[in-house]
This record gives C-alpha cells, structure tokens and sequence, in this order.
DNA sequence: TGAAATCGTTAACAAAAGATAAGGAATAAG
DNA sequence: CTTATTCCTTATCTTTTGTTAACGATTTCA
C-alpha cells in the first residue's frame, strides 16, 4: 500500500521512537520493554482511513509514530472538527476506550500515518502483568493527568478568551498546524465557522 | 465557627461519606481503609472563604463532604466563573496540583462548605506505601480518566453547540443548579456573559 | 489532461452577543 | 429597621458571528 515509494518505518525504529515518546510518562527496563513489545500493534493508515468510527467502540489507544490525525463529529451531516493530534502524541476516542462505549465522534488520518496501537485487551493484560502492571497502571494514571490539564487549558480558552483571542494564541503557539491542516478545521476547532476564522484572519491583520 | 447552629458532621460520618464517594472508583478492605484515613485532613470553608488561590500552587486535592464550590478567574479585575462541584464530588485546581504549578484560578466555596483534604505529600506517601500504593495508583488513574471525559464532554459542547443549546442542556440536565448558583455565575460557565443568558431565557420560555 | 472536488475569500443580510447603563426586587449588613 | 449590596432584567447601541451564495485558485482524480 504505496510502501514502494514511502516504505513503512521499520518497525524496530518505530517501536524506538515509541520508547521515547512513553518516557516522558514512565521508563521500563530493557526486560521490562522486551515484555511491553509483546502487547503492541502497528497499524498504518492512509489519508483519509479511519482509526475510529461513531457508533463503534473505539478499541485501541494509539501512539502517532508520524503522520496526523484529525478527531470530528458529524453533526446533521456536516463534520465538525474538534482536535488534531500529530507525531508523539497520543490518539484515541479517550471516552469511548475508556467506558467501553460507542465513540461519539471520527478519528481519521490527515495523511499518511503509522501507528502503534495498544487494544483494551492488552491494555488490561498488562496491567494484570506481574512485571508491568504497578508501571502501566503509573503510565495509565499520568497521561490521564497529562490529558486532563490538556483540557482544562482548552475549556479555559472558550470561557476566558473571544474567538479572536483564541486565533492569536494559537497562531502564536501552533504556527506549524496552520502549515498541516486546512483552515475551515481549525476554524471548527476554535469554534467558529470557516467565514468567521477567514474575516479575523484579515481583521488581526492589520494589527 | 456557626458550629453552634450548623454543627460540622461528625467526623467517622464524614469518612464513611468519604468512603462511599471514593467507592465509585476503588473499593478498600477495612484494614487498607484504616491506614488510609491516617492520611487524611479535615477542612470547613465558610461562605467565600477560598480552597485555592491563583498564583499559589494548590497542594490539596478535596472531597466535598457537604457544600459547593466554585472556580473562577480574574480576568482583568472581573471575576469568570469556569466550573462549579458539589457534594460527593472531587474538587482541586488539577493543573496545580498534579504540576505542581501556581494556581490559575481561585476556588471559592459557594456555601458553607466541608471538605476531606488529601494533601499532595500525603499521597505521594500513599503512593509509596506498601499496602495502598497500588490501589491509589489505581484511583488516582480512574479519577483522572474521569474527569477526563468530563472535560471531554464540555469541549465538545462549545465546539458543536450554541450557548442557546448549551443553556437548554444545562437546563435540562442539571436544573439543580440554578437553585445553588447566582444565574451569573453559570453564564460565565456557558461562555457568555449575564445580560446574555438573561435574553437567553426570554427567548427560549416561549419555546 | 480535463473534469470534479476542495478550499479560502468576499459580499450581503439576519441573528446573536458584547458593552454600558439604568431600574427594581431580593438579600445581606449594620 | 434602614441602608447597602447583590442580582436579574431590560433597553440601546455596537460589534461580531452565522448563513448563504458566489467567485476564483488549487488540488485531486479518473
């Protein structure tokens, strides 16, 4: 699947760049990864495949190895975007894998993106893992944490800050997804219609 | 302190409270319960007396025993209302906390309000004791993911809805509020401001 | 390569929200 | 009991956003 020309990362790599990018939350010894590798999957979408669907459970939590992903509803239709995610971050339907219930929304790649998947099922088995589970249930815990001031950062912009305060920061501080991601997303992810994003874009252009 | 007429819950009462509340989320033998209960504080706010104050990191993560809270910043020398929590709930300014950062925000309590302190020392020791440690790994984790899909739930809510829509769910879903909290402290909760929700309401009455 | 779809901008109008101020009801404080 | 304070509503005016439609430019795809 177009692995000719863009050929898939090897998978020891990828399973490297994983390492890095889970250290930032726990660190395993070499025995303790040799076991953690055991319960991972890899997976590779295209642009435009789907990593979760609305109505099914989203069954896995992904790490990003490359590529993007954007996370939307359909609302009467139209599709609402409402986050991206990119390389060494986190992915998944989080409401959905964590109560085991159908996913309110559509995780869908923005390009080409490599994935390592742990499935629930795992997810459980090595929490019930002698050797792993106090350090996955540690990891559990603080990408929770992680995620929650995520949040909170974000539900803070929309009651603190107007749609043009919340272009601003984000220019100021994501300048690269203007560069991935097309705009009428990112106005949905700002909560705003594309028009609307357009018109401050031109307004704050002058200042 | 207004103990007279509004004696302060017995204290075996309040952790039995306690002990139901934390149930949703681990349950304890008796003897892990005795040895967790050396680790907790005891705490009653009077009427806007503060839990946290912005610029100081917030070192204790609360269980509303009896009583309300509010969150709110100072934007500007006004006050924003981000989020309200009420009894048999948690409360704590997370990002603080967890980061151990100053806080953004201010808790204030909305009514006389008692609170089971849990500082950040106290379960850091908790974490590290050999007969709790795993099942507040554990808690700690399930609360998290928690209020993860809280806030999951709120970002969706001003990303796919109108502050009518999000009037009329609040409305709906949690008409308790409106009981408790001045009618201006939940318009700063729904993104708008006072004079907003107030034509709001008219609008939506002949609906 | 040629047709179709996607994407950003702009315009015009309607609808909603922000800002400010004023008034009255309810509540709290002295 | 009287005076402040708090709170909600209403009015007016300005600003912003939503909606719909149209137009090119770019990209995608057959």
């Amino acid at each position: 699947m177009g692995s000719y020309f863009i050929p898939d990362m090897d998978k020891q790599l990828q399973i490297n760049v994983f390492r890095a990018g889970i250290a930032q939350f726990v660190t395993f010894s070499d025995l303790e990864w040799e076991a953690l590798t055991q319960y991972l999957n890899f997976s590779t979408l295209n642009k435009k495949e789907y990593f979760a669907v609305e109505g099914k459970v989203c069954d896995y939590m992904a790490f990003i190895v490359k590529g993007a992903v954007r996370y939307y509803h359909d609302k009467d239709g139209q599709e609402i975007t409402g986050y991206f995610s990119f390389e060494n971050e986190f992915a998944s339907s989080y409401k959905s894998f964590i109560k085991r219930t159908p996913s309110t929304n559509y995780i869908q790649a923005l390009e080409e993106t490599q994935l390592i998947l742990i499935s629930h099922n795992n997810f459980q088995k090595m929490l019930d893992n002698q050797l792993l589970g106090l350090k996955i249930e540690r990891f559990g815990r603080l990408i929770a944490e992680y995620y929650i001031c995520c949040y909170d950062d974000r539900v803070t912009s929309f009651i603190l800050q107007s749609p043009e305060e919340r272009y601003t920061a984000i220019e100021k501080t994501r300048p690269d997804i203007f560069q991935r991601v097309p705009q009428h997303f990112i106005a949905n992810f700002l909560g705003i219609t594309p028009v609307s994003l357009s018109r401050i874009r031109k307004r704050t252009l002058s200042k």
